[in-house]
DNA sequence: TGAAATGTTGGGGCG
DNA sequence: ACGCCCCAACATTTC
């Protein structure tokens, strides 16, 4: 009986396009695909803890699909390395190399430890285009700048997509767990079923909604993209997020869609970048994560948690934009790029709150959560970190709303209080939020938690002094 | 990948 | 015809 080579799944919970499978089935070997609930990987979030369930539902039927199977096992990665290569006799373990700082610390230890028990531990690119050591300024320096990172790598040449792998069989499995006996949705309160209404798990719906996408919204993309009340964006971060598909296949699907004169083209070229460099810097700044990547920042007066912070949560801020679209994120598990964006203000400006507190919450509510983008986009906002926006660029929500909302049709769809007969979305909210808050769709509409004038120029107060006293 | 305050300009109404 | 004022539209500055 042939030994096979252990191939650990992470996240790249795809067949095509994955540089570490091809590598594991290239040997010739029978392959083992494992999916391991580490410790790591137990401290998810609830949000994607239970989407992580939903793709690995999906990765399993995929690969029972060719006559393969995913083994899953629950420890230690070490451990349950060790125990399944003692099992098999297996002698090689490949998997996708990961840069934030929880998995690089994991994985460095453990190419170690299974290099001194014997085994052979081989990791590959893949979960990003360009790895993060491979962009470098003419310094020699990583980007710490958007703009001058895209123009470095938007000509390189990338090979193209692999196709999917053959996968022999092992002649024996060795056991496994069941899915659902890791209770991976045990901790959503507001349940999977209210947000698997609106997911898309798997590599197959990750291949089709990016076929949807570049036949449909890519081409109005530059301009679409930015408006909450038009479905137009592409909707794929919660199958990255996963590796469900590769940033490599979408990067080609704009390629295409820039030789077929598409106009929003490189504007979704330039969003997968993005990625990419939320990669790069969380690679060479592992601190993004968890401090401000500006140390200044560590005096700046920020709020800690509090009854305000605790009606952002809730969508109970009574700023219509703001509540909308923390609602659409408690339902749906995601949430438009553009309300990202103004939530992330009104709560570091106008309520003068801790990133941390934002990003904590978004890490338990985000099916597409992922730790590099989403450090990057609350440090952006707060304007602590990277090629961050001023901290006195504070989004004024009315405004924003009028103009990337102006038939209000986002705002009702989201905001039950707006009508006297609310859409199945707004009334989905109060299916989903705990009954703890006790919420009612037929509840008034809260006042606004703060006047948006006297919010700003207190956020431009508290700035001033920061600064004063970084000048002292 | 802002917003608001302040400055400048130019057309039209009017004495 | 001319100067003056008003103010909308646009530009610049500031946070």
């Amino acid at each position: 009986m042939t030994a096979p080579t252990l191939f650990w799944f992470r996240r790249d919970l795809r067949l095509s396009d994955n540089p570490a499978l091809t590598a594991a089935a290239k040997t010739g070997a029978p392959v083992l695909p494992v999916f391991i609930l580490d410790p790591e990987t137990e401290a998810l979030g609830a949000a994607p803890r239970w989407r992580l369930g939903a793709g690995l539902r999906a990765l399993s039927a995929g690969l029972e699909a060719v006559g393969s199977r995913l083994i899953l096992r629950r420890g230690p990665a070490l451990s349950v390395l060790r125990d399944l290569a003692e099992e098999t006799g297996a002698t090689t373990v490949h998997w996708g190399r990961l840069y934030d700082p929880t998995s690089l610390a994991r994985d460095t230890a453990l190419k170690t430890a299974l290099t001194a028990a014997g085994l052979a531990a081989k990791s590959h690119a893949g979960h990003v285009l360009f790895e993060p050591w491979t962009v470098e300024t003419g310094q020699g320096q990583f980007y710490k700048v958007y703009t001058p990172f895209w123009k470095a790598v938007r000509t390189r040449d990338l090979p193209s997509p692999l196709p999917r792998p053959r996968l022999a069989a092992p002649e024996t499995w060795p056991r496994g767990d069941g899915l659902a006996e890791w209770g991976l949705g045990k901790d959503m309160n507001r349940g999977g079923a209210i947000v698997a209404a609106h997911a898309n798990p798997g590599e197959d719906a990750a291949a089709d909604r990016l076929a949807a996408f570049a036949d449909g919204a890519l081409d109005a993309y530059d301009a679409d993209r930015d408006r909450l009340d038009r479905a137009g964006t592409s909707g794929l971060s919660e199958n990255l997020s996963l590796g469900e598909i590769s940033p490599r296949t979408c990067w080609f699907a704009g390629l295409r869609a820039m030789e077929e004169g598409k106009r929003g083209a490189e504007t979704f070229l330039k969003e997968i970048v993005w990625r990419d460099f939320a990669h790069h810097l969380v690679y060479h700044t592992p601190h993004i994560v968890e401090r401000n990547w500006r140390p200044e920042w560590d005096r700046f007066a920020w709020r800690g948690d509090s009854a305000a912070a605790e009606r952002w949560r809730r969508g109970l801020t009574g700023e219509p934009v703001v509540d909308a679209a923390m609602r659409e994120m408690y339902v749906t598990g995601r949430m438009h790029n553009r309300g990202r964006m103004l939530v992330a203000s009104y709560l570091t400006k106008h309520l003068l709150t801790d990133w941390r507190i934002g990003l904590k919450w978004f890490e338990a509510c985000l099916i597409d959560w992922d730790p590099a983008s989403n450090a990057m986009g609350w440090q952006w906002s707060a304007g602590s970190g990277p090629d961050a926006t001023p901290f006195f660029r504070i989004f004024n929500p009315a405004t924003q709303a009028e103009k990337f909302d102006p038939m209000q049709i986002y705002r009702r769809r989201w905001v039950a209080e707006f009508s006297g007969d609310p859409g199945a979305d707004a009334l989905s909210y109060f299916d989903a939020e705990p009954k703890s808050w006790g919420l009612a769709p037929d509840a008034p509409y809260p006042k606004p938690l703060v006047d948006l004038k006297a919010g700003r120029e207190a956020a431009l107060a508290a700035y001033q002094d920061h600064r004063a006293q970084s000048a002292a």
